[in-house]
DNA sequence: TCAATATCTGCATACCTATTCATATATAAA
DNA sequence: TTTATATATGAATAGGTATGCAGATATTGA
């Protein structure tokens, strides 16, 4: 780790800028978090960076719902749908309960919707 | 859009899914945004979906930097800093103020750090 | 006006990802 | 146990994207 910040501060001086404030770039350096949980946070941004899964997560809002309502909903594929639902469950964004052979599907926690208010709040200025 | 919706209905009958819930599609598709209001919102994510242009937002919650601060901080090169500036500055999410030879960027608004300590506030659980 | 610095941008390439197809798994009913 | 339905998953492909390089633009100072 202080070896990658000294090879970073060396490469800093090859990228041919030099009007480098030290005290904020340390201080960002300070404030910065892990590699690992910047790789997480940045692929649960990634799962709602497409429209389809967007509109998909939006529609749990709402309450919860099976596979195939969502593909109806969407538009798309049940096995397009399983894909993302998948990528989804990964970063623990959904859960899912299973009722005989279908899955109902439905947001984690609070959080995922705060994100798309969030996101919404930004848009309207 | 209604005969968007209709499509997307016929659509549900060939793609092999027949459990559909009606009422809950129905209600998914009242509660639903536009496309392009998607779409942006869509794109706002996907700016945060990398680690590089994640740390960079994350640093300028510390206060405005400079492109050579950036690019010293993530330790890449001032170029590839300012295509990854352009696109948030596409989106919104920063702006920046010239001072001489040098443009320093800050975020745009507050919703840019909420985005940021849901999305952390998320991983920690 | 000319030179230097800081930033921007078009192009090319290597990597990532969304979708489809085919197939596998799981549950229910006959 | 066989069949049908619902969902999951591996492989392949097409489209998107991050990066570096080269050159362009903007500001400053001589």
């Amino acid at each position: 780790m202080a070896t990658e910040q000294r090879k970073r501060e060396e490469e800093a001086d090859l990228c041919g800028a030099r009007c480098i404030h030290l005290d904020r770039v340390a201080r960002a350096r300070e404030e910065s978090v892990g590699p690992d949980l910047l790789e997480r946070l940045a692929r649960t941004f990634g799962v709602l960076a497409d429209p389809t899964r967007l509109a998909l997560v939006m529609a749990l809002t709402g309450g919860e719902m099976c596979v195939c309502d969502l593909a109806a909903f969407l538009g798309v594929s049940p096995s397009a749908v399983s894909h993302q639902l998948a990528r989804l469950r990964d970063l623990a964004l959904v859960r899912r309960r299973r009722d005989g052979q279908m899955l109902y599907y439905s947001l984690d926690d609070d959080h995922v919707a705060d994100l798309l208010t969030t996101g919404l709040a930004h848009m309207k200025e």
